[in-house]
DNA sequence: GGTAACAAAATTGGCACCAATAATCTGATA
DNA sequence: TATCAGATTATTGGTGCCAATTTTGTTACC
């Protein structure tokens, strides 16, 4: 899903996986099973598992509660965050503000993601960043360069370069801030 | 798990559950992975699903995710609640504070589930609420009666008036701070 | 008494097959 | 030509069986 191979609205048939990934029928059940227990596509009786077609109330919704999450967190974020912690964030904040400058663009999600997740890691709570990931793939199951413009790329890429200054001075309303209008704006 | 029939630590052994509920291995094994995925069991290859022993740091962390979202839906619960609602929200409190008082207890968890439902259920945000119903899961999957103590739980039925009077005041920040002690308390 | 190696039992993991349901195609009819 | 009924195909749902792994129990040995 993330790779863009199944797109949203699209039927995964059990007979599909199991020749594509070269496993049986009963991995292959099990790994939807588990999928559509943490929400991440949709079961129907009789009808099989679905990639979400993104919903725009829905996709909302979980937006809200990504928002409320993180936001909540922020205090706890900068009261955990270590000197190397900081460093490493920045590292990756100027590598995808490098990846959008040079590209190669294969990379850019991926650095996004590693970022918000070290990020996150500074409370120290696995539980909720795990969480936050998965609500992550429910409201953009594609990389971003496909849903968004350069412009508002290269002003992601200044956010998170703006968070991790407002992670060292320690200043998590700032950082709540931030992060409000960094997700809203989905990414 | 909520009625007490499966302890944390205790292995849910797949002849059992077979046994237990008339159905065959498949079905169960399509149940324990849905449960697996939504965290409310852990899995281990080989040796299978299992309830959470209730680890006092993942119990903290969970309870700090509930915390950031409830908290942070405050102010769309003020702004969500209908009249109606606001009605219905006050009876159950009513329902759980005369429960406390006169019993019988049986019913006190079931309440106590029904109206923070329904108080989450103003935001209009079904996703969220969803995802705060696995969480408490994985907080107190016991009824509450059995680890809190009567002052406690009298404490609570206080307390559910209270937000009731903080919703119909459109007072959010009144009410956020009155779930934050409220969830810190575990209930 | 305690420990290690070995055997037996229990449990999960996976596969092949068949039934039940849904989707699709075909053809007759107005 | 459009529509509806029936037949065909495709897909999911479930059961039984067997292999792989883990757990438990037993026995020999220090």
């Amino acid at each position: 899903m993330r790779a863009g191979l199944f797109t949203p609205g699209s039927w995964l048939k059990q007979v599909d996986l199991q020749d594509r990934y070269a496993v049986g029928r009963a991995p292959v059940r099990k790994a939807l099973e588990s999928l559509a227990g943490r929400r991440l596509i949709r079961y129907e009786k009789n009808r099989g598992y679905s990639v979400h077609p993104t919903d725009n109330d829905e996709t909302a919704q979980v937006l809200a509660i990504r928002l409320a999450i993180e936001t909540g967190f922020a205090e706890e974020i900068c009261a955990g965050a270590r000197p190397e912690t900081i460093a490493e964030l920045r590292d990756l904040a100027e590598r995808f503000a490098r990846i959008v400058r040079d590209g190669p663009f294969e990379g850019l999600y991926d650095t996004n993601l590693a970022f918000h997740r070290k990020l996150l890691l500074c409370t120290g709570n696995l539980h909720m960043v795990n969480l936050v990931d998965d609500l992550r793939l429910r409201t953009s199951p594609a990389p971003a360069s496909q849903w968004m413009d350069r412009a508002r790329i290269e002003h992601s890429a200044q956010e998170h370069l703006e968070m991790v200054l407002a992670v060292e001075m320690d200043d998590s309303m700032r950082l709540a801030s931030l992060m409000r209008q960094h997700i809203l704006q989905k990414v």
